[in-house]
DNA sequence: CGAGACTTTGACCGTAGTCAATTTATGTGG
DNA sequence: CCACATAAATTGACTACGGTCAAAGTCTCG
């Protein structure tokens, strides 16, 4: 069921950042054989290359997942989530590396970049395009989330990532004016802010409490987006004006 | 003076990340050329794009930088270090765009990409193989660094970073051992660390009581190293195995 | 209903920030 | 080479943000 609320539709994929935009126009049969393809996960589940294989790249289809790193001791990063449209990459982890990777935060839909229902749209020009902005996105935000972690304080962090989630998800078609569905545990937000379970949940009390945001039922609405994107310095990402 | 004790010397270039390894082979009026077009900058000045451009593409000859963004409120966070050997790209600053650039740490001398002189060996397979690396090595940094600012304690945040940095200055000759000439103030640590400045200094004076460094005269000198590794969880740069 | 995951709260502690002053380089002109 | 100006490092006193530990409350789901 959630899966389902976390998909991209047919024509919320059309989004600049939807890197299936061109999908429309493939026929019938490279449809069936698409979806034939996709792989799927269960929450906490880990995004894993086939064993020959030191690299696996795909796009996520549905759902939620994140780029993470826990170090010996259990501590936990995350660097990115990744919704519907967004293209990953994992490497074979390698003793003696930090353990990086991507898991499933809900269920997941997938689909491997080599696999060869995929070739098919794979030189359009179109997708090329789309996949070259999103990493150019996904650099951006790196370092945005860089700076949240670097130089907010706590509710700074919170508001600002909620204002790139909310951005994000409005171009994939999954968030409605100011109001999204966000199926995070408090423990994955700490996780990703750098901060401790208990000090997010009370962030988010007071954030509340402060008119800042509304949030039942991992349902979100942000009031005054305007007063939080000041408030939380937050700069929306580019459209698709780069070269 | 201390220029010239952050340059690569002329073999110290041929270390692994240094994208001018292939230099040697190069007739002795292009080298030529290629030194007249270096571009010169004094500590603080920010590396700009022309007029026209909306993108400068370049590598660091000699001198610290670094990569970061000032928030409207003063607050400021840095990225990454550059050093001699490292690529670098700015892009022009957009009114209502988050303020990132370049600016040299210390007396900086870099080139540009797109000047003819170095467009000469541009086109070798070893210059593209180098610089393939160096910007791989460059991501998997911008996240060390994400892991460092958002889960390590401020001691293990020096000491991480300095077990970077020495690393990073040994590839290119500028280590010796254990010691390094650190051409930083603690304001910069404190803004790449994500910490104050006041922090910084009490964390310095307490790694140093611990006897886990030596530091007199901007010179550090890493005591024990495996044991840092182990504190700071910090591993070691991949070093050209990638494919 | 019971088990387990997730959220919420309280009490307390410790790391890190702020403010302000002092000391120590570093540098510059005379 | 010295006097002064400025940048950088250092220290103290105090505050506060955020972490830890522990317990209780909610929510799901089999």
């Amino acid at each position: 069921m959630s899966a389902v609320s976390h998909s991209v539709g047919p024509s919320a994929a059309m989004g600049p950042a939807g890197a299936f935009s061109a999908m429309h126009a493939l026929r019938a049969e490279q449809v069936r054989a698409f979806w034939q393809s996709v792989e799927r996960l269960e929450p906490g589940g880990r995004i894993a290359c086939a064993p020959k294989c030191d690299v696996k790249r795909g796009v996520i289809l549905s759902g939620w997942a994140c780029e993470m790193q826990i170090l010996p001791d259990g501590r936990r990063q995350i660097f990115t989530f990744l919704l519907p449209g967004d293209p990953f990459v994992v490497e074979a982890p390698k003793p003696d590396r930090p353990s990086r990777g991507v898991i499933a935060i809900t269920p997941l839909q997938i689909i491997d970049a080599a696999n060869p229902a995929i070739e098919a749209i794979r030189s359009r020009e179109s997708l090329a395009r789309a996949i070259e902005l999103a990493i150019q996105q996904k650099e951006a935000r790196l370092l945005d989330h860089m700076v949240r972690i670097g130089r907010l304080s706590a509710p700074e962090r919170v508001l600002h990532l909620l204002l790139e989630l909310r951005d994000r998800l409005e171009a994939i078609g999954l968030a409605k004016g100011d109001t999204f569905r966000l199926p995070l545990t408090q423990e994955v937000f700490a996780d990703a802010l750098g901060l401790s379970l208990v000090h997010i949940n009370r962030t988010f009390k007071q954030v509340r409490r402060d008119g800042y945001i509304e949030l039942k039922c991992k349902t979100v609405t942000l009031l005054n987006r305007e007063r939080l994107r000041a408030l939380a310095f937050y700069s929306p990402p580019l459209t698709s004006d780069a070269a």
